[in-house]
DNA sequence: GCGGCAATAGGTAGCGCTACCATAATCGCT
DNA sequence: AGCGATTATGGTAGCGCTACCTATTGCCGC
């Protein structure tokens, strides 16, 4: 070492990195004004802002955040959990939340549940455990236990993609059971009288699907022909849903798909198989992915603003960190039906 | 409060959750010696164990991982780095990686740089703040600073998708110009003269082309006819190509796409202007994603076992977070083309 | 009976940062 | 001039955990 006197005992404990006395130290100020320099910008003096951005930019300084968050009980960390990434129907609120987040200085951490909720508790651990400052939930979490569990970590909780009459804490989303009922009646405008589902096996398709039926039922039509498929809804499944489904019921005229992944199957099959769309057969997609838009016949869908879930419940997240209340606390979202080709 | 004597001054500080020393209180034990219980289970009595698990599950204990991270110097997180999480091409690695990562006690946090590069350095600089005990980028880190930065933060890196020269740290990948070698002759033995090539505008898209070029040349075929699209890929631009394309030069007879989502976009432009494949144009994606088999007509494609550089990557991080030296740092794991229908 | 050695438990001192309070300097305002 | 109010800086004491070291116990061989 090049310095003259005692040296400090340098700990043998520590990553070795840059830390904010020495940044503090080559600008000359207290390690505490260097915090507030990098932090709270206006609280410090022109000259001492200077100061420390040159220090900081002489020795690469990064600040070390779980320092910080263990420090400030602000960790900066949103955790979000998602049944599962390959799921594209989730990407989009990801994506917007990210980058909600991202511009107001949070990052995201993402987690994945799986379907069968196995996985969920020893996720909710790892997620609690990182003292994150938001916790946003696509869909419901089912177990009772995890929602206690996350009711007594006392962290914001956003749940998202459905309406729920009790909320862990704050929701954006919208009714399931109005997609099911709205479909029915569009394909019934549409002059449909035979109405098909094919589902993936999930609770929220689930409520579409039921509600669907019952609303079909309601308009004096006959019993909905149901396939449900295994969640996640795959093309492949999609295809071979629509076989079995033209094998039982030949004169279906109108089917629904609980995903536009499943609807591209069965559009597949269709073509595949010389099923005219939509003569024959009208098809509905839900989620209304990037592709629908471009398909061969277009693609009729359930389009959810899935941005603006994403968006809203950063903002719920970042309002409650910082300390602002918030006061609505459950948003509708809604939804609408693009009337596409295949329709 | 009921207890009897000087309370401690409880801190106005702190989150008010229940800590490791809480535990310890109740399991009538030290501190040090709850940790041990929770984290090196082998240095304590089977009493002891038992008391503090007791005690963990009458409080609802969640160790602080900011904390334990900060002490230790091991946060137990790894981070990735992808261009955009709604490219699908990526998603299998991001999820074998996640699983990987989780089955050894670690987190994935998901960090999105864009494909232009911009939000690079800002990305770097929360992630590395956030001490993780590894990286995963998925494509090279153009940015020499990013480089330098990572280099320095010292902090095990993980390059993946790709294979260079100079790697920064460990590397699993395949090679691009292999590839597009690989799928110029392959469309040669199958009798194809005339190419062309739809591709996205990165930079590792752009070697195959390059690569895939060179050898048609050397196979003394015409120019490839090349359309460029943005990244990320869509359905769409895939559509508009192969348009633009047949309207130019009607004649070509091989159409290599820089993605399946491309070559689903060109599949459905064909089929919607009945150009008949593969009889009148073969079609070869890459990524074999998980519909490209069940398409009509199946999909010819290049796989990459995105699963297993995930995996691979998961364990060179924890290899190297564990304190084993990792010898064999770059591992190639190649790609193989699926003849399908389309070609 | 004694040194030596595991095995188990505890004490101390931080990891790098920020909340909180104290201080010093500046600013009107009556 | 004298006062509180405001602004800029610093000091102290943790946040909740674990690395490192020390103390205690029991057990072995000689």
């Amino acid at each position: 070492m090049t310095s003259d006197a005692i040296q400090p005992r340098r700990s043998r404990r520590g990553s070795g990195a840059v830390t904010l006395h020495d940044v503090a130290k080559l600008a000359g100020v207290a390690p505490i004004t260097a915090s507030r320099a990098l932090n709270n910008p206006t609280q410090v003096s022109a000259e001492v802002l200077k100061k420390v951005a040159d220090a900081v930019s002489r020795t690469g300084y990064v600040p070390n955040l779980l320092a910080g968050g263990l420090a400030s009980t602000r960790s900066r960390l949103v955790a979000a959990v998602v049944p599962t990434i390959s799921g594209p129907v989730f990407l989009e609120t990801v994506q917007s939340l990210t980058e909600a987040l991202a511009a107001r200085g949070y990052q995201l951490m993402l987690g994945q549940a799986g379907y069968d909720g196995t996985r969920e508790d020893a996720l909710l651990e790892t997620i609690i455990g990182r003292r994150p400052d938001g916790i946003v939930l696509t869909g419901i979490m089912h177990s009772a236990d995890g929602r206690k569990r996350l009711l007594a970590s006392g962290i914001p909780v956003v749940e998202t993609w459905d309406l729920t009459p009790t909320p862990i804490d704050m929701l954006v989303g919208f009714s399931h059971v109005e997609v099911g009922r709205a479909v029915a009646h569009f394909l019934h405008a549409k002059g449909r009288r035979r109405f098909a589902m094919v589902t993936g096996d999930d609770e929220r398709a689930r409520r579409r699907l039921d509600a669907f039926q019952a609303t079909a039922s309601a308009l004096g039509l006959e019993p909905v022909r149901v396939q449900i498929v295994p969640a996640p809804t795959t093309l492949k499944s999609g295809r071979s849903a629509l076989a079995l489904l033209m094998h039982q019921w030949p004169d279906i005229d109108a089917l629904f798909c609980s995903s536009d992944l499943l609807a591209l199957g069965v559009m597949t099959e269709a073509q595949a198989s010389g099923i005219a769309v939509p003569e024959r057969l009208a098809i509905v997609g839900f989620g209304d992915l990037e592709f629908a838009a471009d398909l061969h016949p277009a693609l009729t869908t359930v389009r959810i603003n899935g941005s603006a879930i994403g968006s809203q419940a950063a903002r719920f997240i970042v309002d409650r960190a910082e300390g602002r209340s918030v006061e609505q606390r459950v948003i509708d979202i809604g939804f609408s039906i693009i009337d596409r080709k295949s329709s």
